[in-house]
DNA sequence: TTTTGAGTTGTTCGA
DNA sequence: GTCGAACAACTCAAA
């Protein structure tokens, strides 16, 4: 018996049916359509027992394998190495081709180029597409064809370049009837992966246009619900971006939040060198302290600068920050402790339920002054100045350091000043020195 | 090629 | 309390 003739969808980090592009594709390529999720193995060796979004990604998939078994069709899970899901896959198929929507991180950019080189040898496209962004990599440039460096021009060139087809849906429901008829497995459980399970409640996939319309006066505060809390959704493409662009269209604050999305996923694809070192090479001169304590006391929250140990128990409690706060622990960690942003960084990688590679990179680098557009090194946050602006009655810091004002709560680790003039020495000094 | 204006989110100091 | 300038120069983008 001959083996029957499909394609796959390999769905990623894109965590949904409706208003996906390379299911789209897959579906309107004239083959029946198997889609397929491998929990990658060389992923979750690193990650602990307990991790939230490995629940939340099972959760989705639960629902998304519910969603195709009611339309008599079916996912293909593998737990191993994607190596090994297609290997499998192309023994029990005849595989036309494999559909994928393309993702920007170095580890999976070399993950794609191993499968991509095995496919390509037994004759099969492997064909990445679009989703994760609105612009891609190379379709937001200068005049002079070379990626740009500074946001607001980018935005400039991104919001000139949006016309209606960028963010307009594309309709999947409509070619269900493509999906390969078939039953499988069920969802491996958690337990058979080494996870365990964990009772939370994640965002909703949805914006309300009040919030929307009042992100631009209300985001700074982190004891108000200002903003959407839709990163995790965004990481996971539980929503699609095309979706929230176009309900995000006449709110230019949350706009180019979105953009600042697109901005970093280029920056990171275009130079690749500054996820492992700064951006600037010459802010790889600073001579950060080794400074373990002070850094365990960061990650903890109990600094004594409560904006600051408020930020840090949110993200310990919760696996979000907000993101004004984040911004404050990042220029604390780096500014007043000295301490290298990369050590931050992969702390929020291990914390925060919406971690994204390139934004949080982005970020640290932007309050390290080592990334592209970044404040300059001289601006340094003052944790009392920035509580008195954006939680002056002290609501977010009483929710999470409860202790604060009581004997119980620590001294500051560092009294500001000094700190202040350590730092402002110290880069200076770095980045006035030659580099060779 | 040269020139010009601009550049996410701040802080401090002194008038 | 309020306001503007300094912070430190540099690099980028576009005309």
């Amino acid at each position: 018996m001959s083996k029957e003739k499909i394609v796959l969808y390999w769905m990623r980090r894109d965590l949904r049916l409706h208003d996906n592009s390379a299911f789209y594709y897959a579906l309107r390529s004239g083959h029946r359509v198997l889609p397929i999720f491998v929990f990658d193995t060389s992923i979750l060796d690193h990650l602990p027992r307990r991790d939230a979004r490995v629940v939340f990604i099972h959760r989705e998939l639960t629902e998304i394998q519910a969603q195709l078994r009611a339309m008599g069709s079916d996912i293909h899970f593998h737990f191993g190495t994607p190596q090994d899901a297609f290997a499998q896959l192309l023994k029990t198929y005849s595989v036309e081709a494999v559909y994928t929507n393309r993702d920007y991180e170095p580890y999976a950019q070399n993950r794609d180029k191993e499968i991509y080189a095995m496919l390509e040898a037994q004759g099969i496209p492997f064909i990445g597409k679009k989703d994760h962004v609105i612009f891609d990599k190379n379709e937001v440039i200068k005049d002079d064809g070379k990626p740009y460096t500074v946001f607001t021009p980018y935005s400039r060139k991104w919001k000139s370049n949006l016309r209606p087809y960028h963010y307009k849906a594309y309709p999947n429901a409509k070619y269900f009837d493509q999906l390969l008829k078939i039953h499988l497995s069920d969802i491996p459980t958690l337990a058979s992966m080494r996870f365990e399970d964990m009772e939370l409640a994640f965002p909703e996939k949805t914006v309300s246009t009040t919030l929307l319309s009042q992100y631009g006066e209300k985001r700074d505060i982190p004891s108000i619900r200002g903003t959407s809390r839709l990163s995790i959704h965004l990481r996971f493409g539980t929503v699609s971006i095309r979706q929230l662009v176009q309900q995000a269209l006449p709110h230019e604050k949350w706009l180019n939040e979105l953009i600042w999305r697109d901005f970093y996923q280029a920056i990171m694809y275009h130079f690749p060198h500054s996820v492992t070192g700064a951006f600037k090479p010459q802010y790889d001169r600073i001579p950060w302290r080794d400074d373990q304590e002070a850094f365990q006391r960061w990650c903890i929250g109990t600094t004594g600068y409560p904006i600051v140990d408020a930020g840090m128990r949110e993200l310990n409690t919760t696996g979000f920050m907000h993101n004004r706060v984040r911004m404050i622990v990042a220029s604390f960690l780096t500014k007043h402790l000295l301490i290298d942003w990369r050590w931050g960084e992969r702390y929020f990688a291990e914390k925060l339920l919406d971690y994204d590679l390139a934004s949080n990179v982005g970020g640290w680098q932007w309050a390290a002054s080592s990334g592209c557009d970044a404040a300059p090194y001289f601006r340094v946050f003052n944790p009392e100045s920035q509580t008195d602006k954006f939680d002056p009655d002290y609501r977010y810091i009483r929710q999470w350091v409860p202790e604060y004002g009581t004997p119980a709560y620590p001294k500051p680790i560092v009294d500001h000043k000094f700190a202040r003039e350590r730092v402002l020495a110290t880069y200076k000094e770095a980045l006035g020195a030659q580099s060779n």
